[in-house]
DNA sequence: GTAGGGTTAG
């Protein structure tokens, strides 16, 4: 297989973007041979695909299914490459459609025609009528009655025009078949279409299934627009097998979709995750000589972004450019989140210039995915330019936009940024805030020890009737438990399990972490109380672990039951706090049990990183406790190591992290006073905040004074 | 007013 192909793009095209000027490094293999079969003809017969139009008798049983006519394609596609690969390594430009040796089409490259309106003078007095239609009420007899006060029986053009404009679909419903019992004129297939769309708005797809039977028994044609209104409403209705059925069905009948058709059956594969189906598809249509649009493009990018296929979304980019189509607005929100979820910010940065660069005006889409995207990758200062920017240009700004702006500030510890968005939330018209505005600001003040901040909106949440949901109850314990404010903790855990906030997990390990800041007693079963609430098993199990006659077998049960009760996402919080319980209560052999059993159940998976040269203790997901207690197993162990002579590396590691938000930064602080106290040999990092160094020469004196002091 | 396809949070 080729492993290497380069090729670059024309750029004698001065005036391209910068981002599809840079030549594409690699596409990817399986894609690329993919891309190269459609110009040959396969070695088997071409699919049997009669033209719409063919007065073959017996074309129904001719015409074969779409996925007869994936079969042999991917077959051919995928498993020939020896044969295929030179051709393409030569001409990467000449994979495409090729006039002189036509393909059988899979798609029609004409879009059906629309049939056109004729001026109708009734139109404002039929527009009023169909009001008072969608005015009154939903009911059988009361929509029935309204229906009496139609002028004159209505024409074929009049019953269209009414027909267009209800709402919602069981209006639609009822004057389809008021209409159809009337017998004024032929039901054609246009009525079906217009109802059809507007059962779909109201997902009713089994209606919409009913009436295309309905046209099928009594011969009247399913043309594109039917086809594409059923499968959309199958898509949108998540029937993924009904949408492929009906597609298929099309096909039976010897109808050739069109573009619209064929984009909304490529999208229902992508949703699918059928990433190779799709390409086939995307392959044969272009092999049949259609250009795909901008839609059709954002269905690849979307599909890509959901599989984080980088390779995928600069394959659409290279396709876009190739072909000559200029992404829209749409296509670049795509790709943008697209490459937000493939983990490319600097990418995402480049496109979004890009799009600004070639005079498209970002909408509030963008501004969400860029924003999404800078507070995921931690970049403050380009989310802070970028919200600048948003000012300044007055760019749209909507609700999940602020929403996602606040939640960005609360990843990034933006506090006065974030005060000043909520209070531009506030004073807006359209963008006031809600439970989850709420919930990032509990989660900023919560995150930044700001505890009267955060009771100021607790209490403001209750005089407005906000929700307070089980995140932002976390929030606010964590706070107030770190402000050592247990009055106010208990407080607020009460009303909120009084206004159904459900205690989970990570609520129980917030609670448990402020048991471990506790210094009183009263303090202490206070908290328990609250938690006995929520886990009681969690509380047997503190009280278990400071049992001194309890041994290790039973606590390693009690330990086991817990956790593996206990939400993947949590049973690390919950080990780290018990360690913490143990040691603020000097019980340091059982911190170091809890320690082995942790990692006896994984939840330390990193702790000990192990290469030639360097031997690492990574404690960045432990607390206090557990990062000390972690430290003193190192040292236990590496003085054994040394006194056995056995093999050691040239360098030692212990890495906390320096810690983004106000209280992760204690980690790196409390880690080296405890290193110190035990006259370990390391030492704070010049390079590296949060990162702490000893050589083995440093190792080995430290092991050897160590051993004098005992000796002595 | 005008039958059909694509993009946003927790």
């Amino acid at each position: 297989m080729a492993t290497s192909i380069h090729f670059t793009v024309n750029s004698s095209e001065t005036k391209r973007p910068v981002f599809f000027t840079s030549p594409i490094k690699q596409i990817p293999t399986k894609r690329f041979i993919i891309s190269c079969r459609s110009t040959k003809s396969p070695p088997e017969s071409p699919p049997d695909l009669s033209e719409p139009n063919n007065n073959n008798k017996n074309k129904k049983n001719k015409n074969p299914s779409l996925s007869e006519q994936l079969k042999p394609l991917t077959s051919t596609t995928l498993s020939n490459p020896a044969t295929d690969q030179p051709q393409f390594l030569s001409k990467p430009k000449s994979i495409w459609v090729n006039p002189a040796k036509p393909k059988r089409s899979v798609l029609s490259l004409q879009r059906q025609k629309r049939s056109l309106y004729s001026y109708n003078p009734q139109v404002r007095d039929l527009r009023l009528f169909a009001q008072k239609l969608n005015d009154c009420d939903s009911s059988q007899g009361a929509f029935l009655a309204a229906l009496e006060g139609i002028p004159q029986p209505p024409t074929r053009e009049n019953a269209l025009l009414i027909l267009n404009s209800l709402k919602p679909w069981q209006k639609t419903h009822m004057f389809f078949n008021w209409v159809k019992a009337q017998n004024l004129f032929p039901m054609e297939t246009i009525f079906y279409n217009v109802t059809m769309k507007s059962m779909r708005f109201g997902r009713q797809f089994q209606l919409i299934e009913e009436l295309a039977e309905e046209m099928i028994s009594n011969g009247i044609e399913l043309d594109n627009i039917t086809y594409s209104t059923i499968i959309t409403c199958a898509k949108r209705s998540k029937l993924f097998d009904k949408a492929v059925e009906w597609f298929e069905r099309m096909y039976k009948t010897g109808l050739m979709p069109d573009e619209v058709t064929y984009s909304a059956i490529l999208d229902v594969y992508a949703k699918l995750g059928k990433v190779e189906e799709v390409l086939s598809l995307y392959e044969r249509g272009r092999a049949s000589g259609w250009t795909p649009d901008p839609i059709a493009f954002s269905v690849l990018g979307k599909m890509f972004g959901e599989a984080g296929d980088y390779d995928g979304i600069r394959y659409v980019l290279q396709e876009m450019a190739t072909i000559g189509v200029k992404p829209n607005l749409v296509v670049y929100n795509t790709l943008l989140e697209a490459m937000g979820k493939a983990g490319k910010p600097g990418l995402a940065r480049s496109l979004f210039e890009e799009m600004v660069a070639s005079g498209l005006t970002p909408n509030e889409k963008t501004l969400t995915a860029l924003v999404k995207i800078y507070g995921k990758a931690r970049w403050a200062r380009d989310a802070l330019e970028l919200w600048e920017r948003m000012r300044s240009s007055q760019w749209p700004m909507d609700f999940i936009l602020y929403n996602t702006l606040l939640n960005m500030c609360a990843d990034l510890g933006l506090e006065d940024e974030a005060k000043r968005l909520f209070e531009d939330m506030k004073q807006s018209e359209h963008c006031r805030p809600d439970s989850y505005s709420y919930t990032a600001m509990l989660n900023i003040f919560g995150s930044g020890g700001n505890a009267d901040e955060a009771m100021q909106l607790f209490e403001e949440m209750s005089k407005l009737g906000v929700h307070l949901n089980v995140m932002g109850c976390t929030c606010l314990i964590q706070c107030l438990g770190r402000a050592k404010r247990f009055g106010d903790m208990v407080r607020v855990f009460n009303v909120a399990v009084e206004r159904g906030v459900k205690p989970d997990d990570r609520l129980c390990g917030c609670l448990l972490s402020v048991v471990s800041l506790c210094e009183k007693t009263e303090d202490e079963d206070m908290v328990f109380l609250c938690l006995q609430q929520a886990n009681p098993k969690l509380v047997a199990l503190v009280k278990v672990l400071q049992d001194e006659k309890v041994g290790f077998e039973a606590i390693k049960d009690e330990f086991r039951d817990v956790i593996g009760s206990t939400a993947v996402e949590s049973r690390r919080p919950f080990c780290n706090c018990l360690i913490d319980i143990c040691r603020n209560k000097n019980n340091h052999e059982r911190a170091h049990e809890l320690l082995y059993l942790g990692t006896l159940y994984g939840l330390y998976p990193g702790l000990h990183n192990k290469t030639a040269n360097e031997w690492c203790l990574d404690v960045r997901s432990l607390s206090i406790g557990a990062a000390h207690t972690a430290l003193e197993e190192w040292m236990g162990t590496l003085y054994k190591i040394v006194q056995r002579e056995e093999a050691l590396p040239k360098l030692f590691s212990a890495q906390t992290g320096a810690g983004t938000h106000k209280f992760s930064q204690g980690l790196a602080h409390s880690f080296g006073s405890h290193v110190k106290k035990l006259a370990a040999p390391f030492r704070q990092s010049e390079e590296k905040a949060g990162c702490f160094v000893a050589t083995r020469e440093d190792l080995v004196s430290w092991v050897q004074s160590q051993a004098q002091s005992v000796a002595a």
